[in-house]
DNA sequence: TCTGGGGTCCTAGGACCC
DNA sequence: TCTGGGGTCCTAGGACCC
């Protein structure tokens, strides 16, 4: 049997969860803003008590309350031909198509629904690595069906379901491996299947741009460029070592590797969490000194949900770090390790606090951020060290009590 | 009216130990 | 006394992905 690994991709997927709410939209431009959480709310809030056909066809007006610093999630295929997309700022799709109407992202609606199609896919075929909310990879090799006609059957019997069960639509890729099936899910987009067989690599693959590559982002792309190399059959044909000596030992073999449709990574069923973190970009840039009672307020929130989101997990970390944003978009981090774990609020501010107290605090700021990294699940912490369930229930008393104002 | 938030992995230098 | 290597951990930054 050769190996037959899907990539699985949700189309259009935050745009497409909110077409289930409101049919009507279906065929119009959608765009589904703006990854900050609070501002979404507000515009959530907006929009409720409203029947639907009150919803403007322009509802960008309402941006004028958005002071929108959001990006764009997710934009239905017809705002797409408008050149609007994921990562674009809202209001230059506000200039790009501005009868465009703008949607709140809603998280619990998200998270159903992609519980909802991975379960499908489950039932169906067990071995499945997540890959974020709307994407998985999956082995098809020993599934029954998962064989015939180079894994399209299989892959049409689970996009099936997922649109009988769910009303959503996916793109699937089967390859030999994840590499070539993450490529082939984008050929056919959207509700399409795409079989890529090991002889077609000069065919389907070699004609393709690097950046097209999965870990070939806009730098390696940039400098590939440079060298005059532009699509993956230029990649291909440079030598082992000219790739080593321009990339680098790890990144040159893995492009030579790539170039040639090589790639062994197994599917990964399971995985531990490394680090959680919380951020936020401000609605105006702030001064460390000028604004320091805001500035202290939303740090203390920022530490008590990442100890929060620890705490419902199960986790605790001993690196503490802050990371923050210039008014000019350039970003420092500092961080530090203690010596026992902790997913304490109290305790991650403390050490946040000293954190930030390492960094220049002079130019204004956009975005503060507090991570808490080299994570251990809390039971197994409290079971390896009888003092770790102790200290989780009683914070470092003596440090807390030194908590200086702000940093 | 520029550019979100939550992640992972890699590199590279320094400390420290054997 | 000088030189040296390997290994691990910590820190900071950056590329990349969803």
């Amino acid at each position: 049997m050769t190996r037959r690994i899907a990539h699985l991709d949700m189309d259009a997927f935050y745009a497409s969860v909110e077409l289930l709410r409101y049919p009507q939209l279906k065929g119009l431009p959608v765009v589904i803003g703006g990854g900050r959480r609070s501002e979404d709310e507000a515009l959530r809030q907006s929009f409720e008590g409203q029947a639907l056909s009150r919803i403007p066809v322009s509802a960008f007006p309402l941006l004028k309350n958005y002071t929108g610093r959001g990006v764009i999630t997710t934009a239905t295929y017809a705002a797409r031909q408008f050149g609007v997309g994921s990562a674009l700022g809202l209001m230059k799709a506000a200039k790009l198509c501005p009868q465009a109407i703008l949607l709140p992202v809603d998280f619990t609606e998200i998270r159903k629904y992609s519980r909802a199609f991975k379960d499908i896919i489950l039932d169906i075929a067990p071995l499945m690595e997540d890959r974020g909310v709307d994407e998985v990879y999956i082995d098809f090799t020993d599934i029954p069906g998962g064989q015939r006609e180079g894994g399209r059957v299989l892959a049409r019997l689970i996009q099936k379901t997922i649109f009988e069960q769910t009303g959503l639509t996916c793109s699937v890729g089967v390859a030999p491996n994840k590499l070539l099936a993450k490529m082939a899910s984008e050929f056919n987009k959207p509700n399409g299947i795409s079989i890529v067989h090991e002889g077609e690599l000069e065919a389907k693959i070699w004609p393709l741009a690097c950046r097209k590559i999965n870990g070939i982002g806009p730098k390696a792309d940039e400098k590939l460029r440079s060298l005059g190399i532009e699509t993956i059959a230029q990649m291909a044909a440079q030598e082992l070592q000219w790739l080593i000596d321009h990339f680098g030992q790890k990144t040159g073999a893995w492009m030579y590797d790539a170039a040639r449709g090589q790639d062994s990574r197994p599917i990964v069923l399971e995985s531990e969490p490394v680090s959680m973190s919380r951020e936020t970009s401000f609605e105006r840039d702030l001064h460390a000194v000028r604004d320091k009672a805001e500035l202290g307020e939303l740090f203390t929130r920022l530490c008590t949900q990442v100890a929060a989101d620890l705490q419902r997990k199960g986790y605790v970390g001993k690196t503490i770090g802050i990371k923050l944003k210039y008014d000019d978009f350039k970003s420092v981090t500092r961080d530090q390790t203690l010596d026992t774990y902790t997913a304490d609020a109290q305790t991650i501010r403390q050490v946040a606090g000293q954190c930030l107290k390492r960094v220049p605090l002079t130019q204004r700021l956009r975005l503060l951020g507090v991570r808490v990294g080299s994570l251990v699940k809390a039971s197994e912490y409290e079971l390896n060290t009888p003092a770790g369930a102790a200290e989780l229930a009683e914070p470092a008393i003596d440090l807390i009590s030194k908590t200086p104002q702000l940093f």
